[in-house]
DNA sequence: ATCATAGTCGTCTGCCTGACGATAAACACT
DNA sequence: AGTGTTTATCGTCAGGCAGACGACTATGAT
């Protein structure tokens, strides 16, 4: 049935491994699962699963992401989806050192997910549990047994960690981790998180309300973060921003 | 012997393909390979093959490039290899739609490739022949049936030099496309051609110069331009380009 | 000698950013 | 009611960088 010579090329199994991003109280956080069974058992790791025969590999990660989550993953053909009832979803990279899963060869499409912050984590599938953590707990682990994350997991979320952190520079991406309708120092709060940095709260707010399509003004207030009841936007069309929003040295 | 029921998961062929690009004569060219086989006999295709059973991904893709081109591809963790010799090789992305290849289940993790001007292309492995063509040549072919290449390989195409266009804004990339030993001038020409516009010579100068650690002189000078002879210079260590290279609208 | 070609140095203007002062509008106290 | 705290928003100013473009230099070709 196939032309292939079957012992022409070597089986491989094909995973998507998530790395799932969000903001919570001021901290960039990261989903983790713990591991239920060997190798690696009772260690954390990203979640993910096998592509399955009919699926494409977006498909598959946007399947993982809402068993995982419950979250509805946009399609990046969608632009003007509106943010807070999904989440932003791209191919990340593809990790295939032949040693990665010492059970047999396995290839892993990782996939980058940001999402507004959630109520709670939800364990699926065959997570005995999840949880939302600082991506430091993992990247910087106090104790490398227990802390770090399993397989090679934690340069899949550093290499995550780092395309969040570039992209925000030049896309609106960051509004992904915001609610559907938010105000200029929670986008703020998020870049803030994002880089662990402070900003001056004057020249950001002239640079993103002055770069034309990346807010839209609802005409709503809200005073939810106390202070002065400031202005509600939504995302606005514009994907690029240009000139970039500069991430400060140091 | 292995721990996983062979039943859970479907298999998959992984192959790497290559998009390889260079700059000849003022334009950006993609090197494809004729196909020997069905499906898509005679047509056009990007280079690549399977991955072996013990070969990581990058190792793969570099076998491939060797094999095609007689290119030994930079380990991106050797940042002061001398370019010239050899040709920057990346990941780029996975493709894996469950219809891409209609013989079976194929998985393909694209690598972009840039090398300097080569001065001839060398048929290999199972391909009937090598070229190198303009790009618009196969992303906006003439004859759809004998122009466009097999498989997604336009798609593929179409996203390393859309990767190749904005890695050069804003990384030291371009001078991959040099040979050792360059002028500003011809820095200047690679930068035309891939993006497909004019710049100022005088600005870019300005801006080349200016950045620390993007060139660094020889001593030497030529005149293989003609004209006024021009400073020779070597890429300095610098990857990172802050602030960018600008990219003309429209 | 003159021209064409390419490289290199300057100048000027406008835009954007970083630093930071000032004002506005809410809430929590007393 | 007044005072302090917090957050939002508007303005000002100086420095840096990019685009536009003039001027000059050093080769080879005619």
């Amino acid at each position: 049935m196939s032309p292939y010579d079957p012992s022409a090329f070597p089986p491989f199994a094909v995973t998507v491994d998530l790395v799932v991003l969000t903001v919570r109280r001021h901290s960039l956080c990261a989903l983790a699962v713990r591991r239920g069974e060997a190798p690696f058992q009772g260690r954390w790791a990203l979640p993910g699963g096998f592509v399955r025969d009919d699926e494409d590999l977006a498909t598959a990660a946007a399947r993982e992401l809402e068993e995982e989550t419950g979250l509805c993953a946009h399609d990046p053909g969608t632009p003007a989806a509106a943010p807070g009832n999904g989440a932003h979803l791209e191919q990340l990279a593809t990790y295939g050192d032949p040693k990665r899963d010492p059970r047999m060869r396995v290839v892993s499409v990782a996939h980058l997910a940001l999402a507004p912050d959630l109520p709670a984590p939800k364990a699926g599938g065959d997570a005995h549990s999840a949880r939302w953590a600082p991506v430091e707990t993992f990247l910087e682990p106090e104790d490398e047994e227990t802390g770090a994350l399993a397989f090679d997991h934690a340069q899949i979320l550093a290499d995550g960690v780092e395309r969040a952190r570039s992209k925000i520079e030049y896309s609106s991406l960051a509004t992904a981790f915001c609610p559907t309708e938010f105000t200029v120092g929670e986008l703020r709060r998020v870049y803030e998180a994002v880089w662990g940095v402070a900003l001056d709260p004057r020249n950001f707010h002239r640079k993103v309300t002055g770069t034309p399509g990346f807010l839209v003004p609802t005409g709503g207030t809200t005073t939810r973060q106390g202070g002065r009841p400031a202005q509600l936007f939504r995302a606005g069309g514009a994907t690029l921003l240009n000139p970039p929003m500069l991430r400060p040295e140091v």
